[in-house]
DNA sequence: CCAACTGATTGCATGTACCAACCATAACGG
DNA sequence: CCGTTATGGTTGGTACATGCAATCAGTTGG
């Protein structure tokens, strides 16, 4: 705990650190379930929504890709939003082996309302922020996410955290 | 994606819900096992070893309190962390319902590892940020968790997002 | 001493995720 | 044209994370 501090600004590190990792464990109990509808969204079931609506037709792999996830998961979480009738799967005409998900309107319907939660839950959160904070959070966090998402990309385990 | 705007500033506030998903699903993979021993410490285990160390000894329930989880879920994640022998659990002299959970020798030294290689990803994550968004990303992180932890504290889902 | 409460564990269900095995179609190279 | 290999997806099996309900043990207050 003292011989540690070497590279950059260690302290806000640490901090960061620690505070990602609680972020992470309760920001999941923001699950945001019901509705008008009383439809449920899985958390995972959000994301797969939201990034669908947002680009357009995808494959699962690149679904896969995006979210940095197996294929698999993907699968069975894109079957159950088939049954629930939020997407649909149409053959590709390009590749046979392939299928293009495409957000019905009742999808688009149940994502506009999930959405529409989840950001009035942020919103009240950061309810008391200035607007000045409030833009610098969203693009720290979305520079975090980038070069996470370069890390997760990239290497593998290539990083070299230091100790050894 | 027209009249929704209207109480802060919203622009901000959907962009940041969009990373805060984004991040929570990705950072899970920031996994981190192995270290020199091999130990593998899971990650729900990780959050638990901290806590233990920056606090001293604890019961399940405060653990419990402090992550938002269910007693029944820091009851199975405290009984694999003393099997591994990371953690102690011995009877509380004032309660004899109680235990009171400490961090072995074992457990301190594999939670530095641990933390050493978790905080040399986030270094290594943030390499090219000026020392002010660390400070900056790190103060706004504490903030959020902070009003998060109020949020899951005091009301259930009595926030009251907006619409309806 | 009994009732109500509280700390913790256990049984059961669900969600999320990975890997390995598999099936179907594509793309190549004879 | 076929094999062979590669690619897109699905399914089986497994592990971990989590919650709720039921249960047990010890505490507290009539």
């Amino acid at each position: 705990m003292q011989s540690v501090g070497s590279e950059t600004d260690l302290t806000s590190v640490e901090s960061i650190e620690q505070e990602l990792t609680l972020l992470v464990r309760r920001a999941q109990k923001v699950h945001l379930r019901g509705g008008p509808t009383e439809q449920v969204v899985e958390r995972a079931a959000y994301g797969i929504l939201a990034w669908l609506h947002d680009t357009g037709p995808l494959r699962s792999s690149e679904l896969a890709a995006h979210f940095h996830l197996d294929a698999s998961t993907i699968s069975r979480q894109v079957a159950a939003l088939e049954q629930a009738g939020l997407v649909t799967r149409e053959p590709d005409a390009d590749d046979r082996r392939a299928l293009r998900l495409r957000l019905t309107e009742h999808g688009r319907g149940v994502l506009t309302t999930t959405r529409a939660e989840r950001r009035g839950v942020v919103r009240e959160l950061l309810r008391s922020w200035s607007p000045e904070d409030l833009a610098r959070f969203a693009s720290l966090l979305a520079a975090f996410n980038a070069g996470l998402d370069e890390h997760l990309t990239g290497d593998p385990h290539t990083a070299e955290g230091g100790q050894r």
